[in-house]
DNA sequence: GCGGAAGTTGTAATAGAATAACATCCCTTT
DNA sequence: AAAGGGATGTTATTCTATTACAACTTCCGC
């Protein structure tokens, strides 16, 4: 019998119905956008689900590819990047510098800066919230006189599961 | 009378004689080289060279244009990327991820990972190789059985000598 | 010295990621 | 209907990075 995931292992690295991930941030996102007053559009719409389609983050010429074979015709590289534009701006997906990639914001309310934990083997990435990084963060910069601003957090590692099938 | 810059600035945030920089850079570079019976080569010597001529990360293609500047022709970017490649496997540069720009090694000796500190304003970067921070996102990790390998951290603020001028 | 092997650089072409500039369309308000 | 703002379409371009292959240099055994 093979060794079963450890129970601390994140929803997103663990089989799980992921329509509910999907349909979840969705709805969130529709009422979060009601709640500020911008207009969630059918492109917007379809770019945050395409994002949203797994755990792994997603480039933007992959999701213009994939519009583009929904449609039979592909818009060009602005229409995406302003759609991805919007959804960064109003938390709804984030940019991971080190890949080039975006993926969905997992995290409803944003009351502090978030991280990332990048498997370099099944790719999937997990968004955390943890006060004590962000707290050693200001505390190192505050002792040089360096104001935060937008703290960056990428790690790329081995996730629960790569490292059990290893 | 303004105020005068806090004394925990670090160095690269304050006037300081560059050169001293350059020169213990390049000292250190030559011996890690020699220890690990690599080869420091003219093009590589004077990429590092140009990566360290400040404080500010240097785009792959900004050296391109000094190399060219300087010789008169210009070599293609294989030639430096290749030579940034060398400097990377050595620890002798940076790669900032959110900025796609190279900045020299601070710390010859690197036993833990180190974080950056930019700048939003003048560009500075600073190195930081915190221990507090990297067992906070160990620990983070750990908790979710993710083995962290590669932790990036880069963050976006304000430098001290820049919150002054404000 | 000679020949080969490994390492280094040169060169041309291409891939990949993101933006600029401008036109068009759509929705809302008057 | 007209006007304005927001959203999308379109074309071209910029910036970043890599692939593939050729040429050259250094080092080492012979
Ligand atoms: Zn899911
Ligand atoms: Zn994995
Ligand atoms: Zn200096
Ligand atoms: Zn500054």
């Amino acid at each position: 019998m093979p060794p079963r995931l450890s129970p601390q292992a994140p929803l997103a690295c663990r089989p799980h119905d992921h329509t509910r991930c999907v349909s979840h941030a969705l709805d969130e996102a529709e009422q979060r956008c009601v709640t500020r007053g911008v207009r969630l559009t059918e492109l917007r719409k379809r770019v945050l689900e395409l994002v949203w389609q797994s755990h792994q983050p997603l480039g933007a010429y992959d999701i213009l590819e994939q519009l583009s074979q929904q449609d039979g015709r592909r818009p060009g590289p602005p229409t995406v990047y302003r759609a991805l534009d919007f959804l960064l701006e109003h938390d709804l997906v984030h940019r991971l510098a080190s890949l080039n990639a975006f993926i969905g914001c997992s995290h409803p309310e944003h009351d502090q800066a978030c991280q990332f934990l990048i498997c370099r083997q099944c790719r999937t990435a997990v968004e955390l919230e943890q006060s004590a990084i962000n707290q050693a963060i200001s505390e190192a910069a505050q002792g040089i006189g360096f104001a935060v601003e937008q703290p960056m957090v990428e790690v790329v590692g081995l996730c629960s599961r790569c490292r059990e099938d290893a």
